[in-house]
Order: C-alpha cells, then structure tokens, then sequence
DNA sequence: GAACGGTTGACAACTTGTTGTCAATAACGG
DNA sequence: CCGTTATTGACAACAAGTTGTCAACCGTTC
C-alpha cells in the first residue's frame, strides 16, 4: 500500500504545482496585459513559426477546438493576432500573431527566459529532463480512454 | 538558452499531465457518480480523519475558500456529506463524509489503490519521490506572489 | 459591554476549459 | 455532377475554479 500513497502524493504534487504555475504566470504575464492561456496561445503560434488554423492550433495545444477558438476569438479582437484567408479552406482562416502580439509575446518570453534560466540553475542538469519523462510516462499511462465512439477527437 | 527551453518543457509537461491525469480521474470516479473534484474533496477529507469546517478544507486542498465552499454545498446536496453544528463557530459547521460518502469513496479508493500498484511498479523505487520533491520546489520557486495586500490569503 | 478587526457563508461576475449541437463548407466517391 | 461524409465556426450549457463584495458572526480590547 506504501507504492499506491507515492503515487497518490506525485498527483497530488502535479495538480499542486499546476495551480501554482498557472496562478505564478497570470501574475508574470500580466504585465503584457497576458493570462498564463492567452501566453501559451501566442507561444503554441510563435513556436509553430508559420500561421495556423484554429484545429491545428487546439491539436498543437492539446486542447478542444472550441477551446482554442475561444481564446483566439478573443486574442483576434483584442488585435492580438491577424486572420489570414486561407486559400486552402475558405470558412477556416489562418492565425497569425500581429505586431503587437508579436510584441506582447517578445516581451514576456524575453523576461521568461531570463528567469527560467535563474530557475533551471537551482536543479541538476538531468534532472528536468527525467522529470518530464516521468511525466510523459505517467500522462500516456492515463489515457483519455474515450476508445471509440467519440465526438470530435481529442 | 537551452535550459530556458529546458524549464519551458518542463512546465508544459505538467500542464500536459494534469489535464490527462484530471480527465481520466474524471472517468475512473464516473463509476461512483463522482468527478476529480469532487473525489479530491472527499480524499481531503478521508485523509484529515475527522470533520473540517469549509476553511480548513479550502487549505487543505490549496484552493480558495469560495471555490471549496461551492463543492461542499453540492456534495452536501448530494448527500455525500453531514454537516455538524460546530461548536467552536455558529456560522461554519464542520462536513463530515455520510455513509453515502463513505461508501463512495471507499469504492473509489479501492479500486484507485489497485491501480495505483499496478502504475507505481512501472517506476524506479526513488523516481517518484525525487519527483515530487522537484515538482514541489518548483512550485515554491513560483510562489504566488501577492506579497501584501491580498484578500483572503491561499 | 460596545467597538473593533478578522472569519465565514452566500452571492455574483468572470476565466478557462469541457461537451454537444447546428449549419455551412470542404472533400471525396460514384 | 451529385450525394455522402468529415471539417469547421458559432453557439449554448455546463464544470471548476478565481476574485470581489456583503452581511453576519467571532474574539479581543478598551
């Protein structure tokens, strides 16, 4: 029963750190007037390097499509990010960041990194990257287990 | 700039993991009529061992009081929980799981702890906890950060 | 014992995410 | 070229959490 307690404690740590990290960026963020999603959004765009679809944009997050498109509803009318028609699907427009969002997002990544170097130097080298391979491992030991008869896969 | 990415992946794969791991609680606490939340409430309780005012529990878990109290009332709706003149406080009773609750998530935990041996042994006897150590000094390393003048502290 | 500040529950508004449904548009097979 | 199926955006309903505000209660202090 002692190995069923570790387990529920690292889920435990996970959800906690989660929150924490959410609440810790809406804080970090909002000096670009940015929310943690409303950042990751623009970073899902930057890191892509090329404009997006709405679904390519909720797969590259993992996230819904209707999700994704909420926020880049609202990320487009808050001039964050241009609609491009896009030649190859007429009612799905392609995303892009526009100047300020281009902008908003070089100045918080600018400051994120400067920061996560600090950060990353108070652990060893290995061990951010077994963190995440724990991680990864234990994400693709649950599933969403939907199986089959799913609406609009995730 | 490489252990900026480094932190930066780190981050996403726990974003990653808490989702997977909160839409699968979601699925596995179904077969008790629960969800993940409500399953953390009733752990939080089961682990304190004797009732709690709406508060305690709100620390406990490390979320704000209103959102604590919110799956309270509902668990207490549903009959999951007692509430209990508190002595000690005319306005807050202190919850306590009914039989119904008991029930509930014993059923719940039962089956979590077999789960849980079975993912558990897939894991290096320390791997876990050096994780949960990182994953917690990481969120200490994020702190909130509302310094002073916060409203009712988290 | 009246006045003060901190605690607590209730309520409302908001954020971020989910699922489900609908209609319009692509995409494809005959 | 037409019918069928899959994508896509919009919308609504919901879940879970946050913050803010208010009034009632508690404890302490003068």
């Amino acid at each position: 029963m002692e190995q069923a307690k570790l387990l529920s404690d690292t889920v435990l740590a996970i959800f906690r750190a989660n929150g924490r990290l959410i609440a810790w960026g809406d804080h970090f963020a909002a000096a670009q007037a940015l929310t943690s999603a409303r950042w990751q959004m623009l970073g899902a765009l930057a890191l892509a390097g090329e404009p997006l679809t709405a679904p390519q944009i909720a797969d590259s997050m993992g996230v819904s499509r209707q999700g994704a498109q909420k926020q880049l509803n609202l990320l487009f009318a808050d001039g964050l990010l241009t609609r491009t028609p896009n030649p190859a699907h007429q009612r799905s427009p392609l995303y892009w960041l526009s100047a300020a969002g281009q902008q908003c997002f070089n100045e918080v990544d600018s400051r994120w990194r400067q920061h996560a170097l600090k950060v990353a130097a108070s652990f060893a080298p290995g061990e951010l990257e077994s963190v995440q391979r724990l991680l990864d491992k234990l994400a693709s030991l649950h599933p969403p287990e939907d199986a089959k008869g799913e609406n609009d896969a995730r």
